[in-house]
DNA sequence: TTAATAGTGTCTGTAAGACAATATTGC
DNA sequence: GCAATATTGTCTTACAGACACTATTAA
């Protein structure tokens, strides 16, 4: 016992003096990239892994962090532009995944980031290290998570690594979040003017249950109108029924 | 060896093949430990580092991941064993903080967590790396926190790193925490039974504020008891005024 | 008795949710 | 006119917070 304290002692002073002589783990930025199509249905970026492990299946993208010359905000930065030409959105750290064996090569550690997007804002595009790169409808089911491609549907099971549990937590995040926060605007910034029932849509969505128009709308105009956050437009847009009144996110 | 088509191409293909060829972060996991006093104050263990870099600073404990030996949450949990002696209480990890020269050695991915636990069980003792370990009550100042120890009083910017910053995360994610999880339970279950009173100023203290005491006792009433999360023992204790009714964690 | 603490009751404002009723459009 | 959608209004319930009031102990 006194011999493997010592031991400890040493190998946690030369760790600390110089890092380099021991092993350390790899360290990945990966990134849950969700948007909204046009019938405002959730979708995720997936992308098709082009090398080992997991070659061929698919996964969130990500990849490793450089170290030294980047921070791991940067580094997710830096994979959510090279995956669909995006900058300057809504990325905020969701978790850090380390479990043993997560990663079959040596030890990888995932900082996990989420990431919002107006869907005409993405320019997809395959990063090096994959084969293909999609946008997949999110469904729910009994048995877990759905993701419709164009093309493909592959369930929670066929992700790479732990992603599938990456995903949940990125999506019972933002269901939680929703309420109080202002995310779902994010989604949907390209869009410069809306309605009350097309924010409600985009609520539904995340929150994956129907909402009462009413209360939706009272929460609405005393929570973003009479606050401030948001504007009336004035304007309003025909489709079907009673012309509905136009709202734009608030100069800032 | 692949034929080279770009630097960024082959670089990201050695990365994910083999990952040792490459300069890897440090990555360590360091432990907001709270704990209460007598006077249920809020107190975090710091240690004074006893090793380059900020040699002589106070900092929150932590140690290097043992990259493949342990997940990160294994060596959160070591950490907290090694300084405390302590096994099995709220352990959840916080925030990974990577920015870049937060270490002056090199590039290190900090994995923070936070601890609540039971002053009665600490046993408190300096690790490896530390020269000293002690309990600060934490106070706040209008230039932000204090740090009183027995016989030294520090402020945020005497810690090494960003702990400063670490810390006031911890600190902010409990208040927000505490009025819909159980945290304050953890914070005092070695004390079998207690009163309304005593979970009250628990709550004052971490929140930094004073509650109504009609109106806690009112929402203790409808959310642990009438939930079968907390008992009425039937019994009472006596201090100063009216006997006050004591209460206990339900069995689980 | 008084001081101190515990516990009860009441009132107000606000928010969530169910849902009825009305308004304005295209057809 | 009718169907569809938007908007307004009403009612109930729940919770937070302020605060008056009562209860029970020690000294």
């Amino acid at each position: 016992m006194k011999q493997r304290r010592s031991n400890e002692k040493e190998k946690d002073f030369l760790k600390s003096y110089d890092a380099s002589k021991f092993e350390r783990p790899s360290v990945t930025a990966d990134v849950v990239i969700l948007t909204l199509d046009e019938s405002d249905e959730l979708c995720i970026l997936l992308i098709k892994r082009g090398e080992h492990p997991f070659r061929g299946s698919w996964a969130i993208p990500g990849g490793f962090l450089h170290a030294g010359e980047e921070s791991i905000d940067e580094a997710a930065a830096r994979e959510l532009r090279t995956e669909t030409n995006i900058d300057d959105v809504y990325l905020k750290q969701l978790y850090t995944f380390g479990s043993l064996g997560r990663d079959p090569r040596t030890t990888v550690i995932s900082v996990a980031y989420t990431a919002l997007v107006p869907k005409s804002r993405l320019d997809i595009r395959p990063g090096d290290d994959a084969s293909d790169a999609k946008l997949f409808r999110i469904k729910y089911d009994v048995n877990g998570i759905l993701f419709f491609g164009e093309d493909v549907t592959i369930s929670e099971e066929d992700l790479a690594f732990d992603h599938s549990e990456i995903i949940r937590m990125a999506i019972t995040r933002l269901r939680n979040r929703i309420d109080y926060e202002d995310d779902a605007f994010n989604l949907l910034r390209d869009r410069e003017e809306f309605t009350i029932s097309e924010l409600k849509r985009i609520h539904e969505t995340i929150k994956n249950r129907s909402l009462d128009l009413p209360n939706f709308r009272k929460a609405f105009l005393r929570d973003y109108v009479a606050t401030g956050k948001v504007t009336d437009t004035g304007k309003t847009v025909i489709s079907k029924g009673k012309p509905a009144r136009l709202y734009a996110l608030a100069e800032r």
